[in-house]
Order: structure tokens, then sequence, then C-alpha cells
DNA sequence: CGTATGACGTGCA
DNA sequence: GTGCACGCCATAC
């Protein structure tokens, strides 16, 4: 079957779906997506494919730090602070 | 196909 | 606790 489906793609809905007061980190969204260790690609695809429709300042490194955001790391830490998450 | 890149993770000094 | 280097996987060229 044809797997329309890449890993970028599981990414996405994996992200799409994390809670509002969450946040997961590269590791575990890889795990999810079925690709446990791309936590690598992980952030590579959320990079370069980055949508709005994706809460990806959800995701955050497994140290709990925020990493990076296209749109700058403080808004992304803003956010995440405004819905009680540790940053 | 091979090389280069990256919003990472862990280990070691 | 901080900084540097290596390793990992997927995507882009």
């Amino acid at each position: 079957m044809k797997q329309k489906t890449s890993f970028a793609d599981h990414v996405y809905a994996v992200v799409k779906k994390i809670p509002r007061g969450s946040v997961l980190t590269y590791a575990d969204v890889a795990r999810r997506a079925g690709n446990a260790g791309a936590y690598r690609a992980v952030g590579n695809i959320l990079n370069k494919n980055f949508k709005p429709a994706i809460p990806c300042h959800r995701v955050v490194r497994s140290d709990g730090t925020v990493g990076g955001y296209n749109r700058g790391r403080a808004a992304k830490i803003k956010k995440l602070r405004a819905e009680g998450a540790r940053v």
C-alpha cells in the first residue's frame, strides 16, 4: 500500500493532538510517530514544514528547554508559560 | 546514490 | 553546572 503518510505526517498528527497545557518532547513525538529515535528528524521536519495549524510550540527538548521556534523562542516560551508549561 | 543539514540526545572533560 | 563532540534518523539537493 502506498504510504501516503510519511514520518512527517505522523509527526504533524501527533503534535496536533497535543492538549493545551501539555508539552511533549521531540523524542516523545518521534515515539508516537512510530519512529522512536528519529527525534532528529522530528525537529527537522517541523522546521522545514512548519504549519500554523500545528502547535509545534508545545514540543520541547527532553531537558524541558524550549529549543527553537520559527517565530522566535521568546514567543514559544511565552506561549508555553501562558499555558502553565515549565520553561 | 551520496553528501549535507538540523527546532535533538547523551556522554565526557 | 557548563561546554564540546559524537551519534542518530529523515529530508533536501
